[in-house]
DNA sequence: GTCTATACGCCGATAGAC
DNA sequence: GTCTATCGGCGTATAGAC
């Protein structure tokens, strides 16, 4: 037995990066296994000794982009100055505009998972719930005095649609107004949140 | 010659149509040809007396979508309540969810139109701004007092922009959960709608 | 487990009869 | 202009050697 538990495992992981990236850039159709295995270092025979098949790797690769997400890690040290609000949705709208790294299910996957199986479905409100939860906690810790868990996540829900909604109509913008666009709704969502929190503070 | 150029420019009509519906209710890559075609009644051989090719059909249907979409059409005489703002947000909402009859290129086709080329993205963004011109319009009139076209834009941009982001989002949640998220968001954009006419008018 | 080779189906596009 | 028939390419999936 020439091939290691352990290293199965690994293999099956540079699997899942690869196609976490390449279905978050291009969507499921556009992306071909040929061309998530090659990513990986192997040939498009290797496949299916990992996975049963095409969507059970989509399925699968939007739980892990899900939990990779930027702000799914808790980064207990930063949490002060870094997760300031602005800098935050700045940081947000930065990195889901570049594809790189780790990439966002949230709005490249729209549209994308809403033809696909309830399975993938949850997988994608989950990564959305997330991320709302996330945005909550840190405007309850942003707001001075009692800000309910209500009103809070309430302003997050809002937010993360608006952060959603700008960065996936930015992308399908032709390029020379995709900047402008982006920076108003910076500015909006920027304001949104902070006339937000001084009235619940 | 037994066809007539009118009978050309009527089939022509009818394939947009088709490929309006259907493009928009499922994307680029998962319709084909044939299928828009046999909605057309015909087959799919006929096709190339019409079009170059499947991308040039939808750019062409993209932009027929646009031209087609309900807000587009000047209902003068039911300008007055019809268009008032919580009907247009509700009806909007309502109708953007289900795919019937009027396509919407805005939440169905971000992500797709975000790998086309030049022109597509163009008319997906002529799209959108001409939602957000209307509903300027619309604010514009029901503001009471002086209200900056400045401002009844952006505050147009930024609902137009959570209509668009909730409807796409819902649609890619798991089914149990959608009517209550669409719930929730249809309350937040009316209320802000509100607001942003109170503090201007 | 990973490779190469190949089977099979689907779809965009073309050819040619009517 | 619309049909039927077919070509050619690509992509998923499988087979079998190593």
């Amino acid at each position: 037995m020439p091939y290691t538990q352990q290293h199965k495992e690994q293999t099956r992981q540079r699997i899942l990066v690869a196609a976490a990236k390449l279905f978050c850039s291009r969507g499921f159709d556009r992306v071909t296994l040929t061309q998530i295995m090659s990513k990986a270092n192997m040939t498009h025979g290797a496949f299916y000794a990992h996975f049963s098949g095409k969507s059970s790797l989509y399925e699968a690769a939007m739980q892990f982009a899900t939990s990779h997400a930027f702000w799914a890690r808790n980064d207990k040290q930063s949490e002060d100055k870094e997760t300031h609000i602005k800098a935050l949705v700045t940081r947000y709208l930065n990195w889901s505009k570049s594809d790189e790294e780790h990439p966002s299910p949230l709005e490249f996957l729209v549209t994308d998972a809403a033809h696909k199986e309830e399975k993938v479905r949850q997988a994608y409100q989950a990564c959305f719930d997330s991320l709302v939860d996330r945005l909550a906690l840190i405007l309850q810790k942003h707001a001075l005095k009692k800000s309910s868990g209500q009103e809070a996540k309430a302003l997050a829900e809002e937010t993360v649609v608006s952060l959603v909604g700008t960065v996936a109509i930015a992308r399908s913008f032709a390029q020379p107004l995709q900047n402008d666009f982006l920076k108003r709704a910076k500015v909006r969502i920027v304001s949104r949140l902070n006339s937000g929190l001084k009235s619940t503070a």
